[in-house]
DNA sequence: GTCTATACCGGGATAGAC
DNA sequence: GTCTATCCCGGTATAGAC
């Protein structure tokens, strides 16, 4: 609508003059989504946001992911593989001698993910709309291997994955309602927001700010 | 587009001839939008579509709440209150000899509200817009409003609030995945399902499937 | 590989009759 | 209290040039 500078800007690379490959172009344009996604969800979103924090023409974010849906499945995949490589390394990063068993190491990979904007948001967006004959599909399919993960790869028992998995969606729920914006305002959202956050509190606090969405 | 009974059925009431009273139109469009925003999100949902699900015209809809975004925010309203006001009668509700604790009876009444159709999904939708400049805000507040709950009325410590919440957090996930879609088909699946309702099982896979949203 | 121009449609909102 | 008709904007997607 205005200038490309505007406004739109989020996860807007480095821009060195030269000519992207499609490749590093999809991988730059899923950032960007990932951010728009996550702030407006599926439906809220706009291709034309999305392109211009890539800082690239709306009809060329169609032109590489076909439609906006592809765009969102291509997203998704792409938070998802994120996490489980996240929550791979951190089940194979030392315990250094019962200082940081494998649970807290994996929670702390989930939070540590909030460096990656809008991820967290987008995955949770996806998990509410089971009901899109593709989206849904793609959505079970994550959130299953997932499951997996905690049973299988972690050796969770069905119990504990239950409430590291609970634990999750809370600490996406509070990312999602941005109720860091209200953190030190109101005594009961501070003490919930400390609750949910016991370690990393500070880093958090530094990190969540910064993802303004209001564009 | 076609006949009125096409197909946006959802919580269409009973068809008595009469006139209503627009109050109880307007709660009467409620429980429609409930059904309509769960499934489809604030942005994927169309006031025509929770209008023909009401049985109305979708211009009488926009007439009655003033805009799309007012009837959002009377619809989650409208959930928060149910939700509360299940939460207390739990809570009053007598403890039977220690059989079933406040703890348990809470955790039940959540799980009952899947009656109310649309009504944990919209919920969830609603927490994730934290950047919306007015949704945000009545989200955040609502969210506070059942922590409150849990700290003062019921009495839990910062800790089991947390827990309790996750859990709640985690239920309306599954939920909205409709996860009970894959129950039977997949092992994972089956399992997660389980682990996430132990009591209760038999009643929730009754109910939601019967909340077909592909319209 | 990337843009500009544009077609096309769906959806929220308004006007105004009954 | 409720409808029909309609306006108009915004958003996806396509055509086609460079």
């Amino acid at each position: 609508m205005t200038s490309a500078t505007a406004s739109g800007r989020a996860a807007e690379p480095e821009d060195t003059g030269r000519r992207l490959s499609s490749d590093e172009r999809r991988a730059q344009i899923i950032l960007a989504a990932l951010t728009v996604f996550g702030a407006r969800g599926y439906e809220g979103a706009t291709t034309d946001e999305v392109a211009r924090a890539a800082g690239v023409s709306q009809p060329y974010v169609v032109r590489l992911f076909g439609s906006k849906e592809n765009l969102f499945l291509a997203t998704i995949g792409f938070a998802l593989d994120r996490l489980l490589g996240a929550f791979r390394a951190a089940l194979a990063a030392p315990d250094e001698g019962g200082e940081n068993p494998v649970g807290k190491r994996i929670g702390e990979a989930y939070v540590d993910l909030i460096e990656v904007r809008g991820l967290h948001q987008t995955l949770a967006h996806a998990y509410l709309l089971g009901s899109h004959p593709t989206i849904g599909v793609a959505a079970r399919r994550g959130f299953a291997e997932v499951w997996r993960f905690f049973r299988d790869e972690m050796g969770l028992d069905a119990d504990e994955a239950r409430s590291f998995l609970a634990e999750g969606m809370l600490i996406s729920t509070l990312i999602g309602l941005r109720i860091v914006d209200d953190y030190g305002s109101d005594p009961q959202i501070t003490e919930l927001f400390r609750a949910c956050f016991p370690n990393k509190l500070p880093h958090v606090l530094e990190v969540l700010p910064r993802s303004e969405h209001r564009l």
